[in-house]
DNA sequence: CTTTTAGTGCAACTCGATTGCAAAGATTAT
DNA sequence: ATAATCTTTGCAATCGAGTTGCACTAAAAG
């Protein structure tokens, strides 16, 4: 596991006291997190600042975002080595449930055979069910 | 193809004047529909009316809505048989070039092998990339 | 016809996301 | 080291998609 340095190094992300402290939060995080979910956690770092941070990670693919269709964007790390292309796709899971979404890293995503003339570029996947923690 | 009034009949739902001209719009366009979209399309028709008739759709298996990561829901006419369950997922695709989101239902959906004691319950599952049109 | 229930239009509101701007901090040039 | 320049941050204001309360109208039931 990259620490928050490493990996502002890794992606040329000069590194600041926010953005630290985002990445910090968000390495810590078994669910994706939502700007407000950032917010709450870090009591004291404005919300248009981490809103900023997060943009500036995501451009730099530190962090991809999730629409998991519950009306707040969920943010997650990426994994060491990800160019956020259609070779990095993977399927998320949210729990109807318990609410937390999360990546499923080693749920292989088939080869998309899209119609005639398409071009992949990229996806969001959201699958929606009860996680194993909830399905009992 | 069925008939607005035909559908509402199988899926139970009363007939009125919006229910009518949303449905009939819904018909007539080869991409998802936004709110905005059918507001804009309907010029005398009420924003809220139009989104309670879409509320309803939905509760009903008319429509099903499209999370395609634009900011807005997007709605497109289910297929005939279709229960919104897992046999009837089928992918999105969203061109990053025309912005036009809509269904492929001759795609196939591979089964799931989710981790251990998940449960499936829906998915969203959106493609991103050129259509045919746009990528010449 | 009268009563009851369902649908519609309008205005107001919610809330996640986004932006303008000035202050603070960091970097570069003199 | 100091001044000029660029970047980041905090705060307040704004945006816009979605949602709701309420009164009015239309349809269904009695
Ligand atoms: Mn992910
Ligand atoms: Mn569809
Ligand atoms: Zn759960
Ligand atoms: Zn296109």
């Amino acid at each position: 596991m990259q620490t928050e340095e490493e990996i502002l190094k890794i992606k040329k992300v000069k590194n600041t006291a926010v953005r630290t402290v985002v990445l910090r939060h968000l390495l810590n995080q078994e669910k994706a997190q939502s700007l407000k979910d950032i917010e709450n956690a870090l009591a004291y770092t404005d919300r248009s600042s981490i809103f900023r941070t997060l943009k500036t990670f995501e451009e730099n693919k530190i962090i991809h975002s999730i629409e998991d269709g519950s009306g707040m964007t969920k943010y997650a790390v990426c994994a060491e080595g990800c160019n956020c292309d259609p070779k990095d796709l993977h399927y998320h899971f949210y729990c109807s449930n318990c609410n937390k979404t999360f990546c499923l890293f080693d749920l292989p995503v088939p080869k998309l055979e899209l119609p005639k003339n398409f071009k992949l570029q990229q996806a969001n996947m959201v699958v929606k069910g009860l996680c194993d923690n909830c399905n009992k």
